[in-house]
DNA sequence: AAGTGACTCAACCGCAAAAGG
DNA sequence: GCCTTTTGCGGTTGAGTCACT
């Protein structure tokens, strides 16, 4: 379909608009509405084309757009609809009255995505980063295991390691090592607590994503909604700037749910949760007209989980020794990120 | 106080669908 | 049914602002 530019450039004013322009445009619509967006900046004496009128009325000079700062309640909106309609803003800010599209992508990209990235959730599947709870699984199995079960070289020369973020990560866990192996030679069977005390996660999610793994905590395989409500408000007061405390709560319930159906589906599970106990977090119900902040979780736990660019595909191909290295010895499990890791890599 | 990088958000761009002749 | 015009949408940009050094 061809298409005319929608106005000549030439003598066309373009950026911000001034007042006087605010006004021109308010007083022409409130006299004549806005019937033709192309000849109506010629009517109202605006050197300006259609579109860009159109753009600062409907986003800017309505009177009935809502300013301010985004309530609990529409951030809650923004992300359970954002889970079933994808980045149709219009069709979400059409449930959000006095919200603008533009304002809604806007707070999505600068806000919600953020969040969700740094509580290990993936913005675009509404999943969590499987890919980070796959590092931790290999940097589990490789820090602490004893090395005739694993080693970095070893996951080095991992075939599912295709993911170049991946390989790095093996590379600078191969360089960790060795540093650890000068400094830390002496605790070869059992790690010492006190030093890994000493050892700050950098992200508190891959500190929960990790303990998780190897320590489920079987009282929170049940329904959670109402506490994950409650945990949304949390994060909400926090204002984002402290997500510890809520990832550290949240994050093994995203686990319980999604690793037990997706990690390895066919065989043993990790830690083989009882079946009932999964579906009973199963957030696919539409009959929920609550918020439940599982609606982030929107991705069907059936399918493989086909993360964003950044991310890697995970296809549950976890070997026996990994297997074993996970329930065989509680000592073995325990682990911590050291710091030359830099998770934010990862996200 | 100046420099720099990160962040925010209004505005632009290109494309596609809808509408009209 | 075809072509042109208009409208709407989603992605992206960049100027302004803020925070930190």
């Amino acid at each position: 379909m061809g298409r005319v530019p929608c106005c000549e450039k030439n003598g066309l004013k373009k950026g911000p608009w001034t007042p006087e322009e605010d006004q021109k445009l308010i007083d022409y619509i409130q006299k004549h509405g806005y019937g033709n967006w192309r000849t109506l900046p010629k009517n109202a004496g605006l050197q300006r084309c259609g579109k860009s009128c159109r753009l600062r009325w409907t986003n800017y000079l309505r009177p009935d757009i809502k300013r301010g700062r985004f309530t609990l309640e529409e951030e809650e909106s923004i992300i359970q609809l954002h889970s079933i309609l994808g980045n149709k803003w219009s069709t979400i800010a059409s449930h959000l009255p006095g919200r603008t599209d533009n304002e809604i992508k806007n707070y999505w990209n600068t806000h919600i995505r953020k969040k969700l990235l740094s509580m290990g959730i993936d913005p675009v599947t509404h999943s969590p980063r499987l890919d980070l709870l796959y590092i931790s699984s290999i940097l589990n199995s490789s820090l602490y295991a004893n090395s005739s079960n694993f080693n970095i070289q070893r996951l080095l020369t991992m075939q599912p390691i295709e993911n170049t973020e991946l390989l790095k990560l093996a590379s600078s866990l191969l360089f960790s090592q060795q540093c650890e192996d000068q400094n830390l030679c002496a605790q070869n069977d059992q790690y010492n607590p006190q030093i890994l005390n000493q050892i700050q996660f950098q992200n508190p999610v891959q500190q929960v994503a990790c303990t998780e793994l190897v320590e489920p905590n079987m009282s929170s395989f049940t329904d959670l909604s109402s506490q994950q409500h409650s945990l949304l408000n949390d994060w909400h007061r926090n204002n984002g700037t402290s997500l510890s405390t809520f990832s550290e709560d949240y994050i093994p319930q995203l686990l319980s749910s999604y690793s037990y159906s997706n990690y390895n589906s066919d065989n043993q599970n990790l830690m083989d949760p009882p079946l009932s106990e999964t579906t009973t977090l199963n957030s696919n119900n539409s009959s929920n007209k609550n918020f439940s902040f599982a609606s982030v979780l929107s991705t069907p736990s059936s399918s493989p989980i086909e993360l964003n660019s950044s991310s890697t595909f995970i296809n549950g191909s976890i070997t026996e020794d990994e297997r074993e290295s996970y329930g065989s010895s509680s000592n073995m499990l325990k682990f911590e990120i050291p710091e030359i890791l830099d998770v934010n890599e990862f996200m």
